[in-house]
Formats: structure tokens, sequence, C-alpha cells
DNA sequence: ATACCTGTTTCCCG
DNA sequence: CCGGGAAACAGGTA
């Protein structure tokens, strides 16, 4: 599930213990989404903390909980956040469960692709801290889509639209979104790219983040149903706007879902 | 059974 | 050193 504006949904679940206090706290004995930390130090640093806020930068999540502590989290490709009721009773592939007096914060993962850490200071983390610009907020440039695809002119722009260090949160389905309504054949190298091309894919960044945060982000669910999101899950589907065929092939290493005959 | 998967990291090559 | 691509991670689902 998980790219910016589904992350942000998923964050907006564990809201319900914002203020709570922790009272019991369970990692998975295994989990590989625990692979940069001791599983013993979520205990120790969460029993008795409260949930102070929560944030997201595309697919990043953030948990500030008093006495300096905060937690980072990443969905991976399975991970799923989950509000349980207090008695809520273990599932097989939670990695952690936070216990407050009225609910459970439940982080589940079974593929394990999923990361989370946990830092105690006084100043933000410096995993969150370095973040690039959100392609939500006020620093997000066209000079910022511009550098990136002068500085890998070899590389196919689906790829290019997936590096997180220039896109963070623009996942599979978005990348496919962008290059859609961009009318760019997903396999271009980014040296073929022209500078109007280049000004109309980064208008389309924009209108399907925001327009993915105002739908998705806010309701959960889906995107408007006029999107490619809906069609691209398997073979045979026509593109929404000019009925031509759609075909799914792997470009930049992942499942592609384009229109050829629209996107050049 | 077999293939596929909304993500990232690591390793190898040029 | 850098850029690019494939493999690996692991389990559920069709």
């Amino acid at each position: 599930m998980p790219e910016l504006a589904e992350v942000a949904f998923a964050c907006s679940k564990w809201d319900a213990g914002l203020g709570k206090k922790v009272i019991g706290v369970f990692t998975h004995p295994t989990s590989r989404v625990y692979r940069d930390e001791s599983r013993d130090s979520f205990v120790e640093l969460l029993y008795k903390s409260t949930l102070l806020s929560s944030h997201t930068h595309g697919k990043q999540m953030l948990f500030k909980f008093s006495g300096n502590i905060f937690i980072g989290l990443h969905l991976g490709m399975t991970g799923k956040l989950i509000l349980g009721p207090k008695n809520y009773k273990q599932q097989k592939h939670d990695a952690l469960v936070i216990i407050q007096s009225q609910n459970s914060l439940v982080f589940q993962d079974p593929r394990q692709f999923g990361r989370i850490r946990i830092h105690k200071e006084k100043n933000l983390p410096s995993w969150w801290r370095n973040l690039p610009p959100s392609i939500i907020g006020k620093n997000f440039s066209s000079e910022i889509l511009e550098s990136a695809i002068y500085r890998h002119k070899r590389k196919p722009i689906k790829a290019l639209l997936l590096d997180q260090r220039y896109f963070p949160g623009i996942g599979n389905w978005m990348a496919d979104e962008i290059l859609w309504r961009s009318m760019l054949n997903p396999a271009k190298l980014c040296g073929k790219i022209t500078d109007s091309e280049i000004n109309k894919l980064f208008n389309e960044i924009l209108f399907v983040a925001r327009g993915a945060m105002k739908s998705i982000g806010v309701k959960g669910g889906d995107p408007p149903k006029t999107w490619l999101f809906h069609k691209r899950w398997n073979n045979g589907n026509l593109c929404p706007k000019t009925k031509t065929a759609l075909v799914r092939e792997t470009i930049g290493g992942r499942t592609t879902c384009w229109a050829p005959a629209v996107q050049s």
C-alpha cells in the first residue's frame, strides 16, 4: 500500500494514541524490521512515555514521545499501522505493539521489508533531519527535477521518479500515474527528455502528489476514478482518457503500466 | 504449483 | 570515484 498519501493516511491511524501514556510494549522477537536496532531499547524507552505527535515525510514516519524519544517507521512493501483495542490480541506478523489504556498501536509487516528505528536525544534524529525536500512542500522545485534528469542521462525516467533522494514518497503506481499524465514513455532515457517535457512532468508530479493527498491522504481508499490507478493492476485494460491499449511490462526494474499509443 | 508484488539495500559491472 | 541494473530480502495471494 504505501506511497506518499497512503503513508500519511496510515500514520493517522495512530492519532487516537496522541497524548496517551504507554503501559505496555511488545516487540517481535525475530522480525527483520528491527535490523538497525535492539528490541530491548523499544521496551525500555517507550514504557511509561507519552505519544506526543506524529509526522510523515514521503514514505517515512516519525513519532515523537515524551522524554526526547523518537521512533522512525517505514512500511516497506507490506507494512500496516493498525489501531487496536486495549486488549488487542497479538498476531503472527505484529512487529511492534504499543499498548495504552484505551487502545493498542500496532505495526504489522508480514514481509518485513519495513524498518523501525528509535532515538533518544534532544534534537531530531539525523535520519529525519537529512531528508530531501518534500514533493508537497515549498522547497520542492523544477530545479530539483531538472538537475536529477541531467545527472542521470542513461536512466529511464520511470526509474528516476522512484529515486527517493529526489522524489520522496513517489512509488510504483504514482510514477506510472505521473508519466501517463505527462504523456511520456516510462522507458525514455533522461538524456532524451526536452525542457518542455520537464516542465510538464514537474506539473504532473505536483498534480498527482497533491491529488493523492486530497483523496487517499484524507479518506484512505483510492484516488479519483479517472486516474490510471484503477486500470493498472491487470492486463488488457484501456487508457482511461484515450481508450487505447494499456500494456504492463518491467521498466526500471518494476512492473510498469502505460499506454504506448499516447506516451512517447 | 508457480508467478507476482504500491520498497530498499547490496553487490557487481563498466 | 560514479551510475546503472539485477538480485536479495520474506511471506501472502492469485
